[in-house]
DNA sequence: CTTGAGTCTAGGCTATACTCCATGGTTTAT
DNA sequence: ATAAACCATGGAGTATAGCCTAGACTCAAG
């Protein structure tokens, strides 16, 4: 096929490997421009580009299902940027929520070590005394 | 067996449930007082402390492994603090991380936003153009 | 034409922290 | 004595995001 490139192309140009292409396929994120008769997959090379764009949107905290609802915003609303911004404020707001509450975390942390340090010298520890 | 808890006792007393009582102890994270003939797991009143202890120091974050690891430091050391606070340290260390990494993507997913935010009137968004 | 590299499918395995289920034995109260 | 309530074990299932393997084909180069 012309232009197309073979699944192991595709991994080596776009840096992901072979069995997670397969398992973006099988999870619905992307899929093969076609397939040979005897069912190789051949792919364009905008296919690379799905594949930066997944890459990406994980990093930014996605995840595959997530990503799969921004993929179908680009097919069916058209590509609209309001309906992906929803998304991405939601996100956001996850993002925010997790923050906050590692650092209640951090802060409960702090406290048990500043007990813990009070009883350096002692020969148990206020921490560890919880334990019974 | 007098003055020891059967197991659904323990999980009343403590609000862990039972599955989760067999499967800390499965983890190596707590351990029956002793078995009756036919088996039965009988606990003292201390199990409801030590249960306590474990989902306090999940809601610190530790995983079961660190909590295990926690535990052994109290039988193996004798409950001596500075072991103790080098896990929780650690810990501190971690929560740090894990902060920061959500205050980068945090601010990622503000760039992002502000580029979609850019492209609203358009026909077509910045950020889903990226998918090819 | 043969060999080695690439590809196919289907399935299992990883880690974390449980939850739920079936099947069968035990205890307790009436 | 009998039924309800309790307990035991072992194993499967949940979610996420893949990795790895076997066994069988296919493709390209020499």
């Amino acid at each position: 096929m012309k232009n197309l490139l073979k699944i192991g192309e595709l991994s080596k140009e776009s840096g992901v490997s072979i069995d997670t292409i397969r398992f973006y396929e099988d999870k619905g994120l992307i899929n093969p421009t076609n397939r040979s008769e005897k069912g190789y997959r051949y792919y364009d090379s905008a296919t690379s580009s799905a594949l930066q764009f997944i890459v990406s949107s994980k990093e930014l905290g996605f995840t595959l299902s997530e990503i799969k609802d921004l993929i179908n915003i680009k097919i069916n609303k058209n590509g609209k940027c309001s309906f992906a911004l929803d998304k991405i404020k939601e996100k956001e707001r996850d993002i925010d929520k997790k923050i906050t509450e590692l650092k209640k975390i951090k802060s409960a942390l702090k406290k048990v070590s500043k007990k813990c340090e009070s009883s350096k010298g002692d020969s148990n520890c206020h921490f560890l005394e919880l334990l019974g």
